[in-house]
DNA sequence: TCCGGGTAGTCTGTTTTACTATCTAGTGGT
DNA sequence: ACCACTAGATAGTAAAACAGACTACCCGGA
């Protein structure tokens, strides 16, 4: 798939991508990355998880505490909070919702073809 | 779900969704967007459909004709050519791509409450 | 001893793109 | 006059990319 049409899809799903990662354990910022990565969001960069950090914590739906790392500054670890957890939850909603009309759409054109190519 | 968040998941998605429309069967703007409200996409403005319009016609995805129209202005009716069909070709693949790393993730979550509520 | 490079980690501009909200504006039927 | 159609324009907001700065610790070599 195109890296445009990606970074585009990505708006408005990232920030659910990663409140979901940190329901899963919490993680620091270079952790979260890391494990974006490993889900095969390879095509993210950093400084874009560092603005969703700062934006889900500001809008209080993760807490934040600091831990001393052996090698470099120390790390900000997010857990996600009952607030979080609830945005988390109409994400999915949000989501469902779009992924079930694309998803008809979609089978609508299969369909349309099928009939075609009698 | 909320407003915004459905607003934000569009961003990417809607230019894919009317794409699929036109693939459907050509059509008109205003039309369009009645389809649109028709597939369950009622929270979207209509100028909003127009912008896409707009813009997939100066991407050279659709070719327009003018019809007239009993009533009313004459309609400009987008058909889908064969760039619109490979870009909404790639729009399925990226958005295959996305969905399901999303899903994964989602079903990664899952399991690990039912690890943890035993 | 001090300096450089590598690795781990966080953060902050600026730019680009897409959707919303709201409004203008035209036609034709009742 | 008003309503149902039909097309568009403008200004604003939000999110992500890109690029790079900044901090901190460790280790190896001159």
């Amino acid at each position: 798939m195109s890296k445009q049409q990606m970074t585009e899809m990505l708006k408005g799903t990232l920030e659910g991508v990663v409140l979901a990662i940190v329901a899963l354990r919490p993680a620091y910022g270079y952790e979260i990355t890391a494990r974006l990565r490993d889900q095969g969001f390879s095509d993210i960069v950093e400084g874009t998880v560092y603005a969703v950090l700062v934006r889900i914590e500001q809008r209080g739906l993760v807490d934040v505490r600091k831990v001393p790392s052996e090698k470099g500054p120390p790390r900000k670890v997010y857990s996600l909070n009952a607030r979080g957890r609830e945005h988390l939850a109409e994400y999915w909603r949000t989501w469902n919702s779009l992924a079930e009309r694309i998803e008809r759409l979609r089978s609508d054109i299969e369909q349309s073809h099928a009939q075609g190519e009698e």
